[in-house]
RNA sequence: GGGCGAAUAGCUCAGCUGGUUAGAGCACCUGUCUUACACACAGGGGGUCGGGGGUUCGAAUCCCUCUUCGCCCA
């Protein structure tokens, strides 16, 4: 009900135009459009150094998401981190390029539409490839791109003229170079081996596609029985029994003398009498288990590996779909009534089956970690097949010299260790898909001559061999991520290596992402980059968290545990938003926020977005619209205190800023330094310090002093006007970045500079960064002693509430300046009074040698030495032996602790080993405090005695 | 099983190469609608910096060890 009070208070005609609380929605869409109207955020090329201009360029390639994604928090937050870092480098003079797009994900997608098909009692065989692919083209187009809307609707300042999409026909035209560049160098080949297959999706997957999960399942010890000899006998263990319907053999190792009898002795396989022979292979360890390993080449790469060196034969035993093989070479080793059965009703029945032959000797619980598809969660079978392969050591070399060379740093640095890691022990990249959606492999056969396939550039239709027609095209497609890697080249027009785009923005700066991909995609673009381009497509990989929710897990669509952030945006606003996960991200920490409590969640930003449009109203209710002297025209001693002290901590706060995001680029050498490898990116810190001052600065500080001076008119009014306006205009800019929307909002309503000189570009959000020590009189000011301010007003605030004063009631406060304030005083204490509600008068001598004579009062002292007292009678109405004892309780309590502090410190100094090997610097700090401690023990020693009584 | 990391206020986190009385946001308590802001203001409570040992004049910070969590890889 106040509330409602409020808002309808008929105070200023202003507050009709601007309501007491920012109201995002209202303003950020059009002002989008408005930004986009007059391509603020579009990268021209002329004005990059590299081509003739005198910007630098800075870019960013934003991490692509799935072409029919739509936004999640952790998209917000990945995309908020590059927004920051491309805004505030555009502002500070660099050409900034952000490249957004779109990736085709092949299984993702085919898996939408394929699902459609279904639902239509449809499949994709049914249609055909082509019509396949024609109408998954039209899906995409009609409901695809919808999250590149989205991250406009947070602000996304990317280039949107230059939005990229993998499989548009520039970016396929880079994936088929890439191909036939290392299929000509021999870097891609056909691979013959045990892939990771997904039974649900019908295509193989990459290491990395194929996710570990622990899973609750069983170890199964199975008898084999010695063919020639049914009373001696083997035990295997297995975690997936249905697998030994395609053993070939069984291994154990050679040193180990349990087993050296039976080596080269023939086994007969349960259930489908199969006959298989005792090897010895070092693969084996003989101290797990029974030391005895079931070989089923076909099924699990090591496996396959023990298969090739014994020359074993390799029985897939599966169907595609994982249904025990009821076709095939293998299928006489499936008995019939297994012939069709899916893998794990199968390994139900053989279990069934072994105990029923007493050869099942026992099963035990195993905690393992089983490999899932990575797009549908299946669990994935491990498969002989064909495949195209990616020989990756020699790509990986120059990436793992990149890292070890400071060329790129990797931030957090532990991260660094664990891509060493994953390079040094690299394995190849299965690149091929069956599936139908994506880059068809470029590799064509001739089913006439059977000649060694070709990769093409452009389509074949004779073999160059034969002249026959009789030629086909490879029928799988390649990995989404073999177009992913070429992100940062393709999207800048490789493999026109005179493309503008890729002279004037190539190698680039930062990517952003989460550490899942640092695999996937990081470190393959950083091999495509050195290996396509000669250089690493960027000095700088900052892998932030994920966003959790309050129990720490994932958000996803399963758990319904997710933040929809265009829901954040309809409530609080897009700058909300990003100023929460901004400012609540630690480097490489997870972000924390509540799904069931929006409102908390997000109170960070709401609450600060409104204590900022509040400051902008003050300014337009007290500032006016008239314009201002800008601060080089104000004379350095027209200046009071308070203009020298927040224009100091502007200072403090710019450099602070700049410090926390850090170093942009790393020098000329073109290596991070040591030291430099980990400074800078530190968006929270820089967050921090920005608040710390609009706020806790300027607003609590500056605001409360000015008033009275705006009140009062005249020349200090005019002074402070142009100060405030200053002081407001660099807060807009340095926050800029983080909350575009409402700090150009503020910036418009700003008023002008009295001598008609712009304040920047059109908009805040092209206009420069804040420099340090931008007002002219800095250099006269050797200190400024608002500390006293600040020092006395929190020492009244604390009386008066110790005293329980009622808010409204005006006390008289007698201020005792010490030799250091003296001077300063005087100009103060009407500031003090305004801000504390008192009338401040000075006293030439320090208090104690008066407050005996003139009745009991509070006292307090200053850290400066100055002291205040306020009489007990100003702060009781009328003074009791109750206010004596209690003012005289409080000053011992506080003289008791300080002599502790006092005393802590009076230890050091006396400890020679302390005053002689402690830099000179921490002891004169010592010894400065020292000094400082015992001028207030002292006086409040005084001033216990006077109003205690010595005892 | 291998590698890496974390443990600081009720919660989420800062605290850089060791040197103040260990900070912030949110939450909590008290008071206040002081005409920019109750999404605010003023004041306040709350931490033996996971346990133990060591190095040092001095350790939240460096080393060892234990415990508990987490991540990556097999």
């Amino acid at each position: 009900m106040t509330i409602a009070n409020r808002e309808t208070a008929p105070t200023a005609a202003v507050n009709d135009e601007l309501p007491t609380t920012y109201r995002a929605a209202e303003i950020e869409a059009a002002l989008y459009a408005r930004w986009q109207a007059a391509g603020t955020d579009v990268a021209r090329v002329e004005r990059v150094d590299r081509a003739g201009g005198d910007r630098q360029p800075y870019t960013i390639v934003m991490p692509p998401p799935n072409v029919t994604a739509i936004l999640h928090v952790g998209h917000g937050l990945n995309n908020a981190v590059q927004d920051v870092l491309i805004r505030w480098r555009r502002m500070a003079g660099d050409e900034a390029l952000w490249v957004p797009g779109t990736d085709h994900a092949g299984i993702a997608t085919q898996n939408v539409v394929e699902k459609q098909l279904a639902a239509e009692g449809s499949s994709k065989a049914a249609v055909g490839r082509d019509a396949f692919v024609a109408r998954t083209t039209q899906f995409v187009e009609t409901t695809g791109g919808q999250i590149l809307d989205q991250l406009k609707a947070i602000g996304a300042s990317a280039d949107w003229s230059r939005t990229a999409y993998t499989l548009s026909p520039p970016l396929s035209t880079a994936v088929t170079e890439a191909f036939v560049r290392l299929f000509d160098e021999g870097l891609v080949y056909r691979g013959h081996r045990v892939i990771h297959w997904c039974p649900r999706c019908l295509t193989s997957l990459s290491d990395e596609e194929a996710e570990f999960n622990e899973t609750q399942g069983a170890l199964y010890h199975i008898r084999y029985l010695l063919a020639d000899d049914p009373s001696q006998s083997i035990v295997v263990a297995t975690t997936r029994p249905e697998t030994l319907l395609g053993d070939v053999a069984v291994a154990v190792n050679p040193t180990d003398e349990r087993y050296a009898h039976l080596v080269g002795k023939l086994l007969v396989l349960p259930i489908n009498g199969v006959r298989i022979p005792v090897i010895a292979d070092d693969y084996t360890d003989a101290a797990f288990g029974s030391g005895a390993v079931k070989i089923t080449p076909a099924h699990d790469p090591n496996d396959f590996e023990v298969g090739m060196r014994h020359a074993l034969d390799a029985p897939i035993i599966m169907d595609a779909d994982a249904r025990m093989h009821g076709a095939g070479d293998a299928i006489d080793r499936v008995p019939p009534l297994l012939r069709g059965v899916d893998r794990f009703e199968a390994r139900e029945r053989i279990v069934n089956m072994l105990r029923d032959d007493g050869a099942l000797v026992k099963v035990e619980a195993h905690q393992h970690s089983v490999r899932h598809c990575y797009r549908c969660d299946t669990v994935v079978e491990p498969r002989l097949s064909d495949q195209w392969f990616v020989k990756m050591a020699p790509l990986a070399k120059p990436a793992l010299e990149a890292v070890r060379t400071g060329r790129i740093r990797i931030m957090p640095e532990r991260w660094e260790a664990v891509y060493i890691n994953w390079l040094d022990g690299i394995r190849d990249w299965n690149i091929s898909r069956q599936l139908w959606w994506g880059h068809r492999v470029p590799v064509y056969y001739c089913d006439r001559c059977n000649t060694v396939p070709k990769a093409s550039r452009t389509p074949v239709t004779t073999c160059a061999e034969c002249g026959s027609d009789r030629v086909r095209q490879d029928e799988d497609v390649l990995d989404t991520w073999f177009s992913s890697w070429l992100w940062p080249i393709s999207t800048l027009g490789w493999p026109n290596e005179h493309a503008a785009d890729l002279k004037a923005f190539y190698p680039g700066d930062v990517l952003v992402t989460a550490p899942e991909i640092l695999f996937f995609w990081v470190s393959r673009m950083i091999m495509s980059g050195l290996h396509f381009m000669g250089d690493a497509p960027y000095h700088t990989v900052y892998l932030h968290g994920t966003v959790r929710d309050m129990q720490h897990r994932k958000m996803s669509k399963s758990l319904g545990n997710g933040i929809d952030p265009m829901d954040v945006v309809r409530l609080y606003g897009a700058d909300a938003l990003r100023w929460t996960m901004i400012a609540g991200m630690g480097m490489g920490v997870d972000v924390l926020l509540d799904p069931t409590d929006l409102e908390k969640s997000f109170a960070p930003g709401r609450n600060f977005l409104t204590k900022l449009w509040n400051i902008g109203r003050f300014l337009l209710t007290k500032v006016g619209t008239e314009p201002v002297q800008p601060l080089h025209a104000i004379a350095p001693e027209s200046l009071t205190i308070a203009d020298r002290w927040i224009l100091d901590r502007l200072d403090v706060a710019i450099a602070e800023s700049n410090a926390a995001l850090g170093p942009v680029r790393p020098g000329a050498s073109g290596r991070w330094t040591d030291a430099e490898r980990t400074a800078g990116m530190r968006l929270d810190a820089y967050a921090d310090t920005a608040r710390r001052f609009v706020w806790n600065e300027l607003a609590d500080w500056y605001l409360e002093t000015v008033k009275p001076r705006l009140a009062a008119g005249g020349s200090d009014a005019d002074v402070a006007r142009a100060v405030l306006v200053h002081c407001f205009d660099n807060s807009l800019r340095l926050l800029q970045p983080i909350i575009p929307f409402i700090t150009e909002t503020l910036w418009a309503k700003l008023p002008g500079l009295r001598d008609g000189s712009p304040r920047g570009a059109e908009f805040l959000c092209t206009s420069a960064w804040p420099v340090s020590s931008a007002f002219t009189g800095k250099n006269e000011i050797t200190e400024t002693r608002f500390d006293l301010v600040i020092n006395a007003t929190i020492s009244i605030r604390v009386l008066r509430n110790e005293y329980k004063v009622k808010p409204g009631r005006i006390l008289a406060v007698t201020l005792h300046a010490a030799e250091n304030d003296r001077s300063v005083a005087p100009d103060l204490i009407e500031t003090i009074g305004a801000l504390t509600r008192t009338t401040v008068s000075l006293a030439h001598s320090v208090s104690s040698e008066t407050s005996a004579s003139s009745g009991s009062a509070a006292h307090a002292v200053l850290p400066g030495g100055s002291e205040l007292s306020i009489e007990m009678v100003e702060l009781m109405g009328e003074e009791s032996v109750e206010d004596t004892a209690r003012e005289c309780a409080r000053l011992k309590s506080e003289l008791e602790n300080t002599v502790t502090i006092l005393a802590g410190v009076q230890s050091k100094l006396g400890n020679e080993s302390f005053t002689s090997r402690a830099k000179p610097d921490v002891v004169e700090g010592a010894r400065a405090q020292e000094r400082d401690l015992s001028q207030k023990v002292d006086a409040l020693r005084r001033k216990v005695e006077a109003l205690c009584g010595t005892r």
